[in-house]
DNA sequence: CTAAAACCTCGAGCGCGGTTCAGGTCAAGC
DNA sequence: GCTTGACCTGAACCGCGCTCGAGGTTTTAG
């Protein structure tokens, strides 16, 4: 038996994600589920636990600078099911190397602001205030 | 006698650090400038060294994602000499906070991608194309 | 049964960080 | 001296990623 777990509302999963109510709409509305969330015997949303890994998976990307049209680029890749696996791997991987380029360029400029920072407190030793 | 370095025209400074004619324009306008760039008779400017020196630095304030807004007061205190060095100082050392921070989650996350890439490439391994 | 809280849709609005356009002025090469 | 390309200003416009408001329905607590 698959664990069924009840659905989460919408303020439960924002709660959970960190994200609110309004972006979690807007994230539907632009394509970024893998599937409808589910509305149980009314209008109001059910979250399963599917979809909150996924959005915490997306929000990840999301966190990383992956613009949200490339998420659901990804999102529609796997509603395509198993053909495709290489493409979104190809995706993801793409977005690795940007992620690290990006990575190395704010630590290089964080250097910087850290020398800067140095020079500062260097002549503050020498003509404390 | 202090180098004199012929000054550079706004594509030569554009060509320098990577920025747009238009944004060199934009920025100076926002007030990011930590003085009003000299015009030679006319109305074309002309950069100093020192001129550009700042606007590398403060592209590496905004390559950390600094927002304009901070980088201008960042300016403006600097205008203020030297009785706002102590603020200058605190003002980077946040922002060096909130990079830090930054890079970490980035980082967090990458770490989750890299794992859904081990996933791909794992079940690429069991059942190749 | 009722009132308040949480949910819904649709569409407009906003903040940020530039970018583009119109309509000129200026300067360097021929 | 004239053309051509770089420069100027001011203002409008844009893409992104949400956020908010109006107006209405549904669930829940008392």
């Amino acid at each position: 038996m698959p664990t069924p777990t009840t659905p989460l509302s919408i303020s439960e999963v924002a709660d959970h994600t960190g994200l609110t109510v309004a972006t979690l709409r807007y994230y539907e509305r632009a394509g970024l589920m893998l599937a409808p969330i589910h509305r149980g015997s009314s209008t109001h949303r059910e979250y399963s636990a599917e979809d909150v890994a996924w959005i915490v998976f997306l929000t990840k990307l999301r966190s990383t600078a992956l613009p949200i049209a490339r998420v659901r680029d990804y999102a529609e890749l796997a509603r395509q099911g198993d053909s495709s696996r290489a493409d979104r791997l190809e995706l993801l991987q793409r977005h690795r190397i940007t992620v690290a380029g990006q990575l190395e360029s704010m630590r290089t400029s964080l250097d910087a602001i850290d020398y800067k920072i140095s020079l500062y407190s260097e002549s503050e030793r020498l003509s404390p205030a």
